[in-house]
DNA sequence: GTCTATAACCTGATAGAC
DNA sequence: GTCTATCAGGTTATAGAC
């Protein structure tokens, strides 16, 4: 990701601090020194390198934004894949990203929501939950089900469990590591709800 | 809710900005000026009547906690239903208050991650997801899946809807108005897809 | 109870030495 | 490139008049 030189350069820890800090508290929790603690710089290295917060931020939600997005992108225009290989690969590519990163969709969301228009050029993820070959592989299996119910559970079922980790955890119901076990078994779960559910 | 007087007292009107403005940007993006301009009344006043944003704070998150939690509670743990009609009336009880406040799941989600610590002392909440009536039933019915993974599953194809509302907006995939009739076809749509589960 | 004015503090950002 | 010191602006909270 870095075609710099052998080690984390400084900016580069500086960006890896932002992405740790932001995902974890969000833009307004957060406070530059908690970035320059974390990435152990000092405070004036951040804007010397990303010139402000905001821009920092930016540059850090723009990745998250496409990880987190990115990952159906290509799963689910392609026309090579049936209607129940796009639904294991999808499930598959979630909960193995989310694994890694649990922390992100919370984060998206809720940083979505408190500047919806900032985040109003991402249309493009509009056209893949209304245009996607994938709709239309739904639509030709149940034209009486609107297909954006099917998609909304199939990520509903694989995402929702880490946006819930923060509460499963605090309440004492389940801890991190069975976390991991509890949505890796999900993974062939879904895929067989989804089946029974399609068709009932 | 407020045995006072006749009309709205300032303070519940300051109770009352609270909520909105909290819950639609967070604690940390929330300033007390914010609160007091929706209320209508003098900053100062927000000190008089709470003593500090913290403490109002801490007033509205108790309540919405109550507001997202409290839904389940009686549900849950009725002897007198079946495993059905629980899932039907959970589903509908969620839809029905969530569509007059859709933001309310992201907000607690959010500040519950910002700070778990301080929510820890509700394991009240956890003791109903492992030892409610509704898992015994689900026991009963499916001794061989996990009972948390049906409980995840009602609870993120109801509530997941709203959590991705301003996703779906921004995107311009569906409208406010749309987004309400989505969620009210999927509390049919989630009973009938939660029995294709079970039984599957 | 309600307001104005201001204190006390915090945070983002920069100037300037090294 | 990296640091220390500090400024400028904003935010919470309070003092004190009415």
């Amino acid at each position: 990701m870095a075609p710099k030189s052998k080690d984390a350069s400084t900016e580069e820890r500086i960006k890896e601090a932002a992405r740790t800090v932001f995902t974890q508290k969000g833009y307004s929790a957060t406070r530059t020194r908690d970035i320059a603690e974390e990435a152990g710089i000092n405070l004036a290295l951040l804007n010397y390198y990303f010139r402000s917060k905001e821009k920092l931020f930016e540059l850090v939600m723009a990745e998250k934004i496409r990880e987190l997005f990115g990952v159906i992108t290509p799963i689910i225009n392609d026309s090579k894949t049936s209607l129940e290989e796009k639904v294991a690969l999808i499930v598959e590519a979630y909960i193995t990203m989310l694994s890694q990163n649990p922390g992100l969709p919370l984060f998206v969301l809720s940083e979505i929501r408190n500047n919806p228009e900032h985040f109003a050029n991402n249309l493009q993820v509009g056209k893949l939950l209304t245009e996607s070959y994938f709709v239309k592989q739904l639509l030709e299996k149940r034209p009486d089900v609107f297909p954006l119910h099917y998609i909304v559970n199939i990520l509903s079922m694989s995402i929702f469990p880490f946006i819930v980790k923060p509460v499963l955890e605090s309440t004492g119901v389940i801890n991190a590591k069975q976390l991991n076990a509890f949505t890796e078994e999900r993974k062939t779960l879904i895929v067989k709800w989804f089946k029974a559910m399609i068709d009932s």
